[in-house]
DNA sequence: TATGAATGAGGCTTCATTCAT
DNA sequence: TATGAATGAAGCCTCATTCAT
């Protein structure tokens, strides 16, 4: 009852993901795709009309996964600090499950191959992201700086880190990176930081005799 | 004074830089390099043996000229928290006075493209950098963590803010990009709140007696 | 009573004169015949087991249609001269009233896509019109020259008429150039005018007495 | 000394010629072409940007001489009968010794796969003819009905007399051929028999006392 | 050094045709 | 009868690279 057709489009899509990781856009021929998504080169133009559909359809897709993963449980975070510090766990595991993914998005993310349209719809995906950076500066837990430039370095922090924590060797290694990336993305969101700010939460409690 | 040989070469390499930028590796043939750059097919052949040899040559020179922008000056710093921040501000001016170096840079930095030996003898231009760390780290003012991460952290963080930057509109809202940058990554870095969140914790257990 | 069959394979033959027209042989896939046709690609194989057994059938049918049409009404004529008249003004007529099946008699005239065998039965449509011709040769009004390159000519000429009225604007220009185009054709195989031309002089000469 | 460059490009363009003629357009591959040529694929495109500029180059060569050969000697008759003989006689002439040449120009006249501009621009080289037919109009030998449409008559005439030549099996019957269809187009075109025609007709009404 | 005509492998895409349903 | 997913050969064209000059 598997549907057929959907069979040979899933085929080409997953190995399309590979191989344009694996060697870019212009590296992999559509002729290879197909050879080992085992169908025959007119069949992945019966089901994507030209090269740049197909990969404007994995980055929708992954794009879109992507940003499902990170906003697993956020709705149950109390606050915008651990909202964003769940997203970043969440982008870490599903990162670490999903490395071509990542590499997918990180290599076209800005590729000219990749339509402008399914970037814009791309990036729909991740507003929720810049609403809870917008929410966390309203409570005063993140500092006021502007949303986009945090954003954008929130991602890339987020990549780095994956980056890194793939050279792991050992599942502590791993979380240890974790942690401290995430330290490090946080306190630098954190508003907190200004050590005045701890200092003061801190002293007013310490200093209560 | 100035070679004639030298003169198509380098007009091959500047072409290829503005080319490779602004259409990618595969998107732009020799064949429009020579002619942009005013020289026949056979002469950018002449003086690079293959198209993979032009661009690791140009990567080599756009990562060395990188480096050293970015070391400038920081011998007359401190420590290495000034360090660090010169390091900071010297990569974005840089940046920012050359953009295509810079997406260069990030286009071809993970490209398969680049050979492994010049991406091997590019990376090694910024080893100060990780040396500067490492002070830190004994100085006490950075963070103990992976120094492999911090590198990647910071090196993606400046170039999130470059990439900001080059769409801010006044300088003012430019400079203002750049503190904001430097204090976010600065920040990251920081040992000092990081010290006071264990103290904090600490302090915890501390007050349990 | 229309078959629902038929009408399949009639809006197949349609479709397909109307694309063919257009745009060529070659540039008209299958597919497009069988979407514009509202049929699926299967269905055309179905009624036709090649692309050039469905451009034959429609060789064989424009080729006998415009035949039909042609020799409408000649058996009333009493003579040949009228007869072949009779024959020009309905081939124009006809011509005007199916551009499209005109245009694709001559686009397909010599095509090695029409197969030879279709060539030839279509040629069979005609014969009548070299009949016509014969009995003028014998009646005596009609040049006694090569019967081939009369009926050539004749429908060479006819076709010219055609194309030639298919931009006049008016009404009245229209049947300027049919009386005009049909004297030319006339005039021309009329073995009168030498006799009268001859006459003629031998006239003047017999007047002078 | 020949240029080998034009060498390579005049095979082309040769072997292109009888290639479309025997197959048609899009029935001749750049492929076998090429290899006709005896160059190789990439040559074909070094010197043709497009199959299309291919034949377009091919059409308007074949017009150009094809036009050159029509007006030759055309100057040195005295009156537009003559000067339209001639004309029709080098076309014949021209047409039995190029005969690919003539079918090419048949094939391609109305194709669109010769461009626009190529179409105007080959049609210009005609232009001289209807200069002749506008001056026997004046002369009063030429019948004064529409020019274009004596243009094409006349030229699908001729085009016809090739045809039925080139059956031709000897010099004699292919002789008689031309002096007939001479004769054909001429008497077709002459105001002659026509003012005669009516001078008769006229003429018997004025010898009615 | 410098040129640019020439090469030919290889890329993307089309399309006539088949076949299981 | 009718469908449309699937096929794969073949077409047009690009482009890195060479080589005679």
């Amino acid at each position: 009852m598997p549907d057929p057709a959907s069979d040979k489009k899933e085929a080409i899509l997953k190995t399309a993901l590979s191989l344009f990781v694996e060697r870019g856009f212009f590296g992999t021929p559509t002729s290879l795709i197909s050879k080992e998504a085992g169908v025959a080169t007119g069949t992945l133009f019966f089901y994507f009309k030209t090269k740049e559909a197909l990969i404007d359809t994995l980055y929708l897709r992954v794009k879109a996964e992507a940003a499902e993963a990170m906003g697993k449980g956020i709705d149950r975070e109390p606050d915008a600090k651990t909202k964003l510090r769940r997203v970043g766990r969440n982008a870490v595991t599903w990162g670490i499950a999903n490395p071509e993914k990542i590499t997918f998005m990180e290599l076209f993310a800005h590729s000219p191959f990749v339509s402008t349209s399914a970037h814009e719809e791309g990036m729909s995906h991740f507003l929720f992201l810049e609403n809870i950076i917008r929410d966390g500066i309203r409570e005063g837990t993140v500092q006021d700086i502007d949303r986009h430039l945090l954003f954008c370095m929130m991602a890339s922090a987020i990549s780095a880190m994956i980056g890194r924590i793939s050279t792991a060797k050992t599942r502590a290694e791993r979380e240890m990176v974790i942690d401290q990336g995430l330290d490090y993305i946080w306190n630098g969101l954190s508003s907190e930081k200004g050590g005045e700010m701890r200092n003061k939460k801190a002293g007013k409690k310490d200093m209560i005799p």
